[in-house]
DNA sequence: AAAGATAATAAACAGGTGTTGATTAATGTT
DNA sequence: AACATTAATCAACACCTGTTTATTATCTTT
């Protein structure tokens, strides 16, 4: 996967995918449009991606393997790891980033949902809390995925709601929250 | 819209598209196979519905008027209104319930994510808060977000894994985890 | 620089979408 | 029972989808 042409096949498509989300939902963009703007064949799409929601699950996943290299960068040169520092790095990735995390969430409503933003806090919430406890109960089960499922909405909805309140009142908030537990 | 026609049509239509839920994610669910499979004319699918996702959505507004119903038929009966009485009603129904909520929460997974879970929540929780709270702080708002979010993404997950646990056992952790708020 | 590999293309395919207009049939109202 | 309303149907429309085929262009390797 080194050859130029693929290369910039998929980046000239990339970045025409995202010039049309700014425009419109997900659900309106056809390959054909796509197509047509980027300046290479329809067929050339489907070389690359299953569909449209290929397209996106691909982008989506780029950005949250960047996020994870950042987070993890990060937290080695931490002294403890803990779920307050999660939250520190997390709203400092996103408010860094906020005009692609608008764009990915925005799109998001209406339609989709894999949910990268769980899946990703899911995983880094089992790796902090593997190395705490061996066994985990049921009861801490329901607990982990409430916990996630309520970090992970709170920032959705930061993030929809056009980051109104500043990262450091919502990182406040969530570490108050987050205490209880 | 009492004409039998438009009542017999859009009931075959519902009844068709259960049965296909059965069968395929709703992404492969074409209106050509639907109509077919109903016995009606391509065209009047679109006399009722703009599409196959307008129609599950129709659907899922259904059922959920329906739990709100029972919801608040038996809140009225209730001396004291609060979430955990919510926790035990929600979960009866969804039980109660269990194939017509697997079908609609198991076609969500992989497309679409209005959430109605979450809004009804949402809202609920709003009606609740109303008579307690006059004013709102900004803390509290996202500690709202965050708990609905919780217990939204608990219910949903306990159905899609078969609901393992007993209702009970399920009913006793949320109340536990709410206790704290 | 030439050869071999492979990406991009255009054209055609059967199928689906959502809309329209003309026609037929069923329904509610008087 | 007759009439006006309105639902359902059918065929046709332009357009999109995902796949395949043969052909051309562009890359990587040697």
């Amino acid at each position: 996967m080194e050859d130029r042409r693929k290369i910039r096949t998929k980046r000239v498509i990339k970045e025409t995918f995202l010039d049309l989300l700014k425009e419109k939902e997900i659900n309106k963009i056809s390959v054909a449009e796509l197509a047509d703007r980027a300046d290479i064949g329809r067929g050339t799409f489907y070389l690359h991606y299953k569909d449209i929601y290929d397209l996106y699950e691909q982008f989506e996943n780029e950005i949250f393997d960047q996020l994870e290299v950042f987070y993890d960068n990060k937290i080695l040169n931490s002294s403890f790891s803990n779920v307050e520092k999660f939250v520190e790095l997390i709203i400092e990735y996103i408010f860094a980033n906020k005009e692609i995390f608008q764009i990915l969430i925005g799109s998001n409503k209406g339609i989709q949902n894999t949910n990268k933003f769980k899946e990703f806090f899911k995983k880094k919430e089992w790796e902090l809390s593997k190395s705490i406890n061996g066994e985990v109960s049921e009861y801490q089960k329901v607990e982990s995925a409430f916990t996630v499922a309520g970090v992970v909405s709170v920032l959705e909805e930061w993030v929809i709601e056009g980051m109104i309140i500043s990262p450091d009142e919502l990182e406040k908030y969530l570490k108050k929250i987050l205490l209880k537990f």
